[in-house]
DNA sequence: CATCTTATTGCACACTTGAATAATTCATCT
DNA sequence: AGATGAATTATTCAAGTGTGCAATAAGATG
C-alpha cells in the first residue's frame, strides 16, 4: 500500500503530552468527558489517535494526567493573584475573594470541567487523591489570609472559618460559572466579600474598593 | 425464529417511564453520563432496551426528563422538611439549614448526579431551564425563611442574603458529599449553622440546638 | 372463547469506541 | 551520505453504541 501518509515534524515527548492533555481538557470543558475521545483529542492535538497510547498507558491514564495538570494549574493562578503583594492582611484577602468571584476564574469552561471529573473523584484513588490535596491547598491559602487578621481566635475557630469562607466562595463560584445572567454585573463579587467579612468579622467589601482606585 | 421469548407483563405507561428514569438516575449517580446506555438502563429496569425508545423520543430524551424528575424531587425533598412546623422563623431556617449539611442530602451518589448534568446545563436549553428553576425555586425558599427574621433590610438586601446564604450552603453541600471524610462528624452541619448566622446576623447554632431537644 | 389492540421483545443495522500492530518517515549519529 | 532508531501514521479489530422495525404475546373487549 503507498497512499501518500501525512508529513508530520517529530516533538519532544513533554511538546506532545502537553498538547495532548490540553486537548482533553478543551474538549472536556466544552462536551463533557463523552467528548473526549482518542480520536476528537487526537484531532484537536494534531496528531493522530494512535500517538495516545504511546505517550499514555490508556486513554484513561491520559484523562487522569489532564486532572491533574489542571488542577496544578488552578492553584497556581488562584496563588498568583497575591505573588508580589504589599498590602495588609485585610486587602490581601479581599483582593483573593474578589478574583476568584469575576472573570476569568468565573468562566462556564472551567465549571464544565471541573464537574466533568467531578464523578471520577468518587471512584478513582488517583484523581480523588489530587482533589483532595488541591481542596485542602486552596484552604490553606485562604487560611494563610484568615490567620493575620486583627481578631483573637483559636485554632480550631480558624480552621472553621476557613472551611465557611472556602464554602461561600465555592458556593457562589459556581453559580456565577452555571448562570451568570440571573445576577447583576458585579453582583456575586459584592456578595462574596460581604459575606467572607460577616463571617470573619471584618470589613472587606470598603478594603476591596480601597484597593482599586489606589494608583494615584 | 421461534426461540421462547422471556416472559413479561404489561404495565401502565406511568410505571415503565419512572422504572426507565430511576434505573437511568440510578447509573449516572454511580457512573455518570457514560454509564447511562440503553441497555443498562433497561437491565437495571427489567424490561429490554427497545423499550425506551417507545416511551421517549430518545435516549437523550430519556436523560433530560431524568434530570427535570430528579431536580423536582430535590426541591420537594427540601420543601418538606418544613412542611408541618410550629416554630419561630429562627428555628425554622435553622432546620432547614441543618438538614441541607447531613445525610441523606449529603450524598456522594447526588453530588454524582447533580454533577454528572452540570455539563449538559450549558449547551441544553430545556435543561438549563429547569436548572435555573429549581435554583431560583431552592433560593425562594430560602428567603422566605430569612424575610421574617426580626432584623430590618432592604428588599434588595434580602435578594443579596439569600444569594449568599444559598452560596455558603451549596459550597458546603458539595465539599461534604466529595470527601466527607476530611471533615468531622457535625462539623460541615455546625459550620452551616454558624456561617448562614453570621452572615444574616442571628444565632442559627442555639436556635438549632433548642429544636433538638425539646422533645420533653 | 375469539378477536383486537398494543406493550414488549428480539434482532439487525450502521457507527463509534479504545486498543493493538504493522508500516512509514523523520531526525540524529557516525 | 548512509545507516540506525524511534516517533508517528495508518489500518485493523472486537466490543459496544443508539436506533429502526418486524414479530410476538399479554390483556382487555366483545
Amino acid at each position: 500500500m503507498n497512499g501518500i501518509r501525512r508529513p508530520y515534524r517529530r516533538e519532544t515527548e513533554d511538546v506532545r503530552r502537553e498538547a495532548l492533555i490540553s486537548a482533553a481538557l478543551d474538549l472536556i470543558a466544552v462536551g463533557g468527558i463523552k467528548a473526549a475521545t482518542v480520536r476528537a483529542i487526537a484531532e484537536k492535538a494534531g496528531v493522530t489517535s494512535g500517538l495516545i497510547r504511546h505517550y499514555f498507558a490508556s486513554k484513561e491514564d491520559l484523562v487522569r494526567e489532564s486532572y491533574h495538570w489542571m488542577m496544578q494549574r488552578m492553584t497556581a493562578d488562584s496563588a498568583d493573584v497575591l505573588k508580589d503583594s504589599e498590602c495588609d492582611s485585610i486587602t490581601d484577602l479581599a483582593v483573593f475573594v474578589a478574583a476568584t468571584l469575576v472573570p476569568p476564574v468565573v468562566d462556564a469552561a472551567r465549571l464544565g470541567l471541573w464537574a466533568g471529573f467531578m464523578h471520577e473523584v468518587q471512584h478513582d484513588p488517583l484523581i480523588r487523591q489530587v482533589h483532595i490535596q488541591t481542596y485542602l491547598c486552596y484552604r490553606d491559602v485562604l487560611q494563610s489570609l484568615i490567620g493575620p487578621l486583627p481578631r483573637a481566635v483559636s485554632a480550631e475557630q480558624l480552621r472553621a472559618d476557613a472551611i465557611a469562607c472556602n464554602g461561600v466562595i465555592d458556593g457562589l463560584w459556581m453559580e456565577a460559572c452555571a448562570v451568570p445572567e440571573i445576577f447583576a454585573p458585579g453582583e456575586i463579587q459584592r456578595i462574596g466579600l460581604t459575606s467572607v467579612g460577616a463571617i470573619l468579622g471584618v470589613d472587606l467589601l470598603s478594603a476591596h474598593e480601597k484597593s482599586q482606585r489606589p494608583t494615584s
